[in-house]
DNA sequence: TTGTTCATGTCAGTATTTTGACATGGCCAG
DNA sequence: CTGGCCATGTCAAAATACTGACATGAACAA
Protein backbone atom coordinates (compact mmCIF):
# COMPACT_ATOMS: atom_id res chain seq x y z
CA UNK A 1 0.00 0.00 0.00
CA UNK A 2 1.33 3.25 -1.15
CA UNK A 3 0.65 6.96 0.53
CA UNK A 4 -2.95 8.18 -0.02
CA UNK A 5 -1.67 11.51 -1.39
CA UNK A 6 1.07 10.75 -4.26
CA UNK A 7 3.44 13.54 -4.12
CA UNK A 8 3.24 15.90 -7.22
CA UNK A 9 6.35 17.05 -7.87
CA UNK A 10 5.58 20.00 -10.27
CA UNK A 11 3.89 21.78 -7.52
CA UNK A 12 5.18 22.13 -3.91
CA UNK A 13 4.57 19.99 -1.26
CA UNK A 14 2.15 21.50 1.32
CA UNK A 15 4.01 20.29 4.01
CA UNK A 16 6.91 22.56 4.74
CA UNK A 17 9.17 19.26 5.54
CA UNK A 18 9.09 18.28 2.81
CA UNK A 19 10.64 20.73 0.79
CA UNK A 20 13.83 20.24 -0.70
CA UNK A 21 14.87 23.97 0.47
CA UNK A 22 13.81 22.76 4.00
CA UNK A 23 15.67 19.59 4.22
CA UNK A 24 18.46 21.47 2.97
CA UNK A 25 18.39 23.93 6.14
CA UNK A 26 17.65 21.41 8.53
CA UNK A 27 20.67 18.68 7.46
CA UNK A 28 23.03 22.44 7.32
CA UNK A 29 22.39 23.73 10.60
CA UNK A 30 22.83 19.87 12.08
CA UNK A 31 26.28 20.16 10.80
CA UNK A 32 26.93 23.43 11.66
CA UNK A 33 25.95 22.68 15.59
CA UNK A 34 27.94 19.22 15.38
CA UNK A 35 31.49 21.25 13.52
CA UNK A 36 30.31 24.34 16.41
CA UNK A 37 30.32 21.42 19.27
CA UNK A 38 33.09 19.40 17.95
CA UNK A 39 35.21 22.72 17.68
CA UNK A 40 34.74 24.60 20.59
CA UNK A 41 37.17 22.37 22.72
CA UNK A 42 39.95 23.69 20.35
CA UNK A 43 38.57 26.97 20.70
CA UNK A 44 38.19 27.71 16.83
CA UNK A 45 34.89 28.38 15.23
CA UNK A 46 33.42 27.20 12.11
CA UNK A 47 35.02 30.03 9.69
CA UNK A 48 38.61 29.49 11.74
CA UNK A 49 38.68 26.01 10.75
CA UNK A 50 37.57 26.34 7.15
CA UNK A 51 40.67 28.95 6.35
CA UNK A 52 42.77 26.81 8.29
CA UNK A 53 41.70 23.60 6.24
CA UNK A 54 41.69 26.03 2.94
CA UNK A 55 45.41 27.25 3.42
CA UNK A 56 46.60 24.27 4.16
CA UNK A 57 45.67 22.75 0.81
CA UNK A 58 46.40 25.97 -1.18
CA UNK A 59 48.75 28.16 0.70
CA UNK A 60 48.79 32.33 -0.67
CA UNK A 61 45.34 32.24 -0.91
CA UNK A 62 44.62 35.94 -0.39
CA UNK A 63 41.12 37.05 1.69
CA UNK A 64 39.31 37.56 -1.40
CA UNK A 65 39.70 33.82 -2.40
CA UNK A 66 39.07 32.42 1.39
CA UNK A 67 36.03 34.55 1.69
CA UNK A 68 35.01 33.23 -1.51
CA UNK A 69 35.48 29.76 -0.51
CA UNK A 70 33.99 29.97 2.56
CA UNK A 71 31.00 32.17 1.32
CA UNK A 72 30.93 35.20 3.40
CA UNK A 73 31.64 38.89 2.40
CA UNK A 74 35.62 40.14 2.19
CA UNK A 75 34.95 41.97 5.29
CA UNK A 76 33.38 39.15 7.25
CA UNK A 77 36.43 37.04 5.71
CA UNK A 78 38.85 40.02 7.13
CA UNK A 79 37.54 39.92 10.50
CA UNK A 80 38.30 35.91 10.76
CA UNK A 81 42.18 36.38 9.39
CA UNK A 82 42.67 38.78 11.41
CA UNK A 83 41.66 36.66 14.34
CA UNK A 84 43.91 34.16 13.12
CA UNK A 85 46.77 36.17 12.78
CA UNK A 86 46.56 37.90 16.28
CA UNK A 87 46.12 33.71 17.34
CA UNK A 88 49.59 33.12 15.72
CA UNK A 89 48.03 30.45 13.52
CA UNK A 90 48.70 32.56 10.14
CA UNK A 91 51.18 34.92 8.82
CA UNK A 92 50.62 37.80 5.83
CA UNK A 93 53.00 39.66 4.56
CA UNK A 94 52.82 43.43 5.82
CA UNK A 95 52.69 45.00 2.26
CA UNK A 96 51.66 43.09 -0.88
CA UNK A 97 55.07 42.14 -3.68
CA UNK A 98 51.91 42.26 -6.77
CA UNK A 99 48.25 44.03 -6.76
CA UNK A 100 46.92 44.24 -3.16
CA UNK A 101 46.42 41.32 -2.85
CA UNK A 102 48.24 39.40 0.65
CA UNK A 103 48.78 35.84 0.37
CA UNK A 104 48.39 34.31 3.73
CA UNK A 105 50.22 31.48 5.15
CA UNK A 106 49.68 28.69 8.07
CA UNK A 107 52.17 28.87 10.72
CA UNK A 108 53.39 25.91 12.57
CA UNK A 109 51.50 26.71 14.97
CA UNK A 110 48.84 27.21 12.85
CA UNK A 111 49.66 23.38 11.31
CA UNK A 112 49.91 21.56 14.62
CA UNK A 113 46.47 23.46 16.15
CA UNK A 114 44.66 22.14 12.29
CA UNK A 115 46.19 18.79 12.73
CA UNK A 116 45.11 18.47 16.62
CA UNK A 117 41.09 19.46 15.52
CA UNK A 118 41.14 17.42 12.33
CA UNK A 119 39.96 14.18 13.94
CA UNK A 120 36.83 15.99 15.77
CA UNK A 121 35.81 17.35 12.39
CA UNK A 122 36.30 14.38 10.02
CA UNK A 123 34.17 12.44 12.78
CA UNK A 124 31.92 14.37 12.33
CA UNK A 125 31.84 13.61 8.20
CA UNK A 126 31.96 10.26 9.11
CA UNK A 127 29.06 10.24 10.83
CA UNK A 128 27.02 12.44 7.91
CA UNK A 129 28.51 9.85 5.33
CA UNK A 130 28.02 6.75 7.13
CA UNK A 131 24.13 7.65 7.98
CA UNK A 132 23.47 7.25 3.94
CA UNK A 133 23.78 3.82 1.87
CA UNK A 134 27.35 3.90 0.48
CA UNK A 135 26.17 3.79 -3.12
CA UNK A 136 24.12 7.32 -2.66
CA UNK A 137 26.83 9.13 -1.24
CA UNK A 138 28.45 9.93 -5.06
CA UNK A 139 24.93 10.75 -6.21
CA UNK A 140 24.53 12.86 -3.20
CA UNK A 141 27.37 15.07 -4.08
CA UNK A 142 26.14 15.52 -7.83
CA UNK A 143 22.66 16.59 -6.62
CA UNK A 144 23.99 19.48 -4.02
CA UNK A 145 26.38 20.51 -6.74
CA UNK A 146 23.73 20.32 -9.49
CA UNK A 147 21.57 22.56 -6.69
CA UNK A 148 24.24 25.19 -5.55
CA UNK A 149 25.22 25.38 -10.10
CA UNK A 150 21.36 25.90 -10.51
CA UNK A 151 21.07 28.90 -7.89
CA UNK A 152 24.11 30.46 -8.59
CA UNK A 153 23.53 33.40 -10.86
CA UNK B 1 37.39 5.10 -18.38
CA UNK B 2 37.22 6.26 -15.34
CA UNK B 3 39.07 8.51 -12.76
CA UNK B 4 42.89 7.53 -11.86
CA UNK B 5 41.94 7.48 -8.04
CA UNK B 6 39.31 5.68 -6.97
CA UNK B 7 37.27 7.41 -3.95
CA UNK B 8 38.22 5.98 -0.52
CA UNK B 9 34.96 6.47 1.62
CA UNK B 10 36.48 5.58 4.58
CA UNK B 11 38.92 8.93 4.77
CA UNK B 12 37.85 11.79 3.75
CA UNK B 13 39.00 13.16 0.26
CA UNK B 14 41.99 15.67 0.15
CA UNK B 15 40.16 17.59 -1.99
CA UNK B 16 37.74 19.74 0.45
CA UNK B 17 35.23 20.61 -2.59
CA UNK B 18 34.31 16.81 -2.25
CA UNK B 19 33.32 17.13 1.31
CA UNK B 20 30.01 16.17 1.63
CA UNK B 21 30.13 19.20 4.38
CA UNK B 22 31.20 21.07 1.85
CA UNK B 23 28.79 20.77 -0.39
CA UNK B 24 26.09 20.97 1.97
CA UNK B 25 27.22 24.29 2.84
CA UNK B 26 27.47 25.57 -0.89
CA UNK B 27 24.01 24.24 -1.52
CA UNK B 28 22.52 26.36 1.39
CA UNK B 29 24.09 29.43 0.61
CA UNK B 30 23.19 29.23 -2.80
CA UNK B 31 19.57 29.01 -1.92
CA UNK B 32 20.01 31.51 1.33
CA UNK B 33 21.45 33.92 -1.27
CA UNK B 34 18.71 33.33 -3.87
CA UNK B 35 15.80 33.06 -1.74
CA UNK B 36 17.37 36.70 -0.22
CA UNK B 37 17.07 38.13 -3.38
CA UNK B 38 13.76 36.81 -4.21
CA UNK B 39 12.18 38.16 -0.76
CA UNK B 40 14.11 41.70 -0.68
CA UNK B 41 12.01 42.83 -3.43
CA UNK B 42 8.99 42.46 -1.05
CA UNK B 43 10.74 43.68 1.91
CA UNK B 44 11.24 40.36 3.88
CA UNK B 45 14.08 38.28 5.06
CA UNK B 46 14.51 34.50 4.84
CA UNK B 47 13.86 34.07 8.56
CA UNK B 48 10.11 36.04 8.37
CA UNK B 49 9.09 34.52 5.59
CA UNK B 50 9.76 31.09 7.40
CA UNK B 51 8.07 31.95 10.07
CA UNK B 52 4.83 33.18 7.97
CA UNK B 53 4.90 30.24 6.07
CA UNK B 54 4.98 27.93 9.41
CA UNK B 55 2.21 29.72 11.30
CA UNK B 56 0.10 29.82 7.67
CA UNK B 57 0.20 25.76 7.84
CA UNK B 58 0.08 25.79 11.77
CA UNK B 59 -1.75 28.42 13.57
CA UNK B 60 -0.94 29.48 17.12
CA UNK B 61 2.49 28.22 17.11
CA UNK B 62 4.55 29.75 20.07
CA UNK B 63 8.09 31.60 19.92
CA UNK B 64 10.23 28.86 21.41
CA UNK B 65 8.26 26.32 18.32
CA UNK B 66 9.08 28.22 15.79
CA UNK B 67 12.49 29.39 17.19
CA UNK B 68 12.95 25.10 16.61
CA UNK B 69 11.30 25.26 13.50
CA UNK B 70 13.50 27.64 11.45
CA UNK B 71 16.39 26.26 13.40
CA UNK B 72 17.50 29.44 15.77
CA UNK B 73 17.78 30.42 18.97
CA UNK B 74 14.52 31.39 21.06
CA UNK B 75 15.83 35.41 21.09
CA UNK B 76 16.30 35.47 17.44
CA UNK B 77 13.29 34.15 17.35
CA UNK B 78 11.78 36.88 19.31
CA UNK B 79 12.92 39.60 17.46
CA UNK B 80 11.92 37.90 14.20
CA UNK B 81 8.29 37.60 16.23
CA UNK B 82 8.72 41.49 16.87
CA UNK B 83 9.59 42.73 13.61
CA UNK B 84 6.49 40.86 11.89
CA UNK B 85 4.55 42.54 14.92
CA UNK B 86 5.31 45.77 14.39
CA UNK B 87 4.57 45.19 10.71
CA UNK B 88 1.19 44.35 11.60
CA UNK B 89 1.87 40.46 10.01
CA UNK B 90 1.18 38.70 12.90
CA UNK B 91 -0.59 39.10 16.11
CA UNK B 92 0.25 37.74 19.88
CA UNK B 93 -1.87 37.88 22.84
CA UNK B 94 -0.94 40.40 25.70
CA UNK B 95 -1.24 37.73 28.22
CA UNK B 96 -0.31 33.63 27.42
CA UNK B 97 -3.70 31.93 28.71
CA UNK B 98 -1.96 29.12 29.39
CA UNK B 99 1.97 28.63 30.62
CA UNK B 100 3.94 31.59 29.12
CA UNK B 101 3.72 30.47 25.77
CA UNK B 102 1.61 32.91 23.44
CA UNK B 103 0.58 31.85 20.56
CA UNK B 104 0.93 33.37 17.32
CA UNK B 105 -1.59 33.92 14.41
CA UNK B 106 -1.36 35.96 10.92
CA UNK B 107 -3.07 38.64 10.28
CA UNK B 108 -5.30 39.15 7.40
CA UNK B 109 -2.50 41.06 5.83
CA UNK B 110 0.49 38.65 6.92
CA UNK B 111 -1.82 35.76 4.70
CA UNK B 112 -1.91 38.68 2.01
CA UNK B 113 1.75 39.29 1.88
CA UNK B 114 2.75 36.00 1.93
CA UNK B 115 0.85 34.94 -0.87
CA UNK B 116 2.44 38.08 -2.67
CA UNK B 117 5.44 36.20 -2.17
CA UNK B 118 5.00 32.71 -1.98
CA UNK B 119 5.70 32.69 -6.04
CA UNK B 120 8.77 33.72 -6.20
CA UNK B 121 9.72 31.55 -3.39
CA UNK B 122 8.34 28.43 -5.02
CA UNK B 123 10.47 29.33 -8.03
CA UNK B 124 13.33 29.18 -6.27
CA UNK B 125 12.55 25.99 -5.07
CA UNK B 126 11.52 24.65 -8.25
CA UNK B 127 14.86 25.51 -10.18
CA UNK B 128 16.73 23.53 -7.47
CA UNK B 129 14.56 20.51 -7.57
CA UNK B 130 14.47 20.98 -11.35
CA UNK B 131 18.20 20.77 -11.24
CA UNK B 132 18.34 17.08 -10.32
CA UNK B 133 17.18 13.91 -11.67
CA UNK B 134 13.27 13.50 -11.09
CA UNK B 135 14.03 10.04 -9.62
CA UNK B 136 16.28 11.15 -7.44
CA UNK B 137 14.27 13.81 -5.59
CA UNK B 138 12.48 11.50 -2.97
CA UNK B 139 15.85 9.93 -2.08
CA UNK B 140 17.74 13.34 -1.75
CA UNK B 141 15.41 14.36 0.85
CA UNK B 142 15.45 10.92 2.70
CA UNK B 143 19.21 11.23 2.85
CA UNK B 144 19.22 14.62 4.10
CA UNK B 145 16.73 13.80 6.76
CA UNK B 146 18.80 11.29 7.55
CA UNK B 147 22.16 13.42 7.91
CA UNK B 148 20.37 15.69 9.91
CA UNK B 149 18.72 12.93 12.23
CA UNK B 150 22.64 11.42 12.76
CA UNK B 151 24.00 15.00 14.20
CA UNK B 152 21.15 15.87 15.80
CA UNK B 153 21.80 15.29 19.77
C1' DT C 1 50.34 57.96 -22.26
C1' DT C 2 45.68 58.13 -20.71
C1' DG C 3 41.33 56.73 -19.29
C1' DT C 4 38.32 52.96 -18.03
C1' DT C 5 37.29 48.95 -15.80
C1' DC C 6 37.84 45.54 -12.41
C1' DA C 7 39.37 43.14 -8.19
C1' DT C 8 41.16 43.80 -3.81
C1' DG C 9 41.65 45.46 1.08
C1' DT C 10 39.72 48.11 4.43
C1' DC C 11 36.89 51.53 7.22
C1' DA C 12 32.46 52.77 9.32
C1' DG C 13 27.91 51.74 10.53
C1' DT C 14 24.12 48.66 10.94
C1' DA C 15 21.74 44.42 11.42
C1' DT C 16 21.46 39.92 12.92
C1' DT C 17 22.49 36.15 15.90
C1' DT C 18 24.33 34.10 19.64
C1' DT C 19 25.72 33.28 24.66
C1' DG C 20 24.56 33.88 29.38
C1' DA C 21 21.40 34.84 32.79
C1' DC C 22 17.08 35.28 35.15
C1' DA C 23 12.04 35.13 36.43
C1' DT C 24 7.69 32.87 35.75
C1' DG C 25 4.28 29.25 35.09
C1' DG C 26 3.05 24.25 34.63
C1' DC C 27 3.94 19.45 35.79
C1' DC C 28 4.74 15.78 38.78
C1' DA C 29 6.85 12.82 42.39
C1' DG C 30 7.06 12.75 47.21
C1' DC D 1 0.85 20.79 49.74
C1' DT D 2 5.69 21.26 48.51
C1' DG D 3 9.83 21.05 46.30
C1' DG D 4 12.42 19.87 42.20
C1' DC D 5 12.43 20.06 37.35
C1' DC D 6 11.55 21.75 32.84
C1' DA D 7 9.97 24.84 29.16
C1' DT D 8 9.06 29.44 28.05
C1' DG D 9 9.77 34.47 27.40
C1' DT D 10 12.81 38.08 27.89
C1' DC D 11 16.79 41.22 29.10
C1' DA D 12 21.67 42.48 28.44
C1' DA D 13 26.02 42.01 26.22
C1' DA D 14 29.06 40.18 23.01
C1' DA D 15 30.10 38.13 18.74
C1' DT D 16 29.33 37.73 14.03
C1' DA D 17 27.95 39.09 9.48
C1' DC D 18 26.27 42.25 6.38
C1' DT D 19 25.65 46.80 3.40
C1' DG D 20 27.71 50.86 1.72
C1' DA D 21 31.63 53.36 0.62
C1' DC D 22 36.28 54.50 -0.61
C1' DA D 23 41.27 54.14 -2.05
C1' DT D 24 44.68 51.55 -4.46
C1' DG D 25 46.90 48.68 -7.86
C1' DA D 26 46.65 45.91 -12.26
C1' DA D 27 45.03 44.99 -16.84
C1' DC D 28 43.51 46.65 -21.04
C1' DA D 29 41.84 49.52 -24.91
C1' DA D 30 42.15 53.73 -27.31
Amino acid sequence: MNKSVPTDPSRPADDVTRHVGYQLKRAQAALRGAMDKALREHGLTVPQYSTLELLALRPGMSNADLARATFVTRQSGNVVLRGLQEAGLITRPATADHGRSRPAHLTAEGHTRLAAVQAAVYAVEQRMVEAIPPQRVEALLIDLDRIAAALED
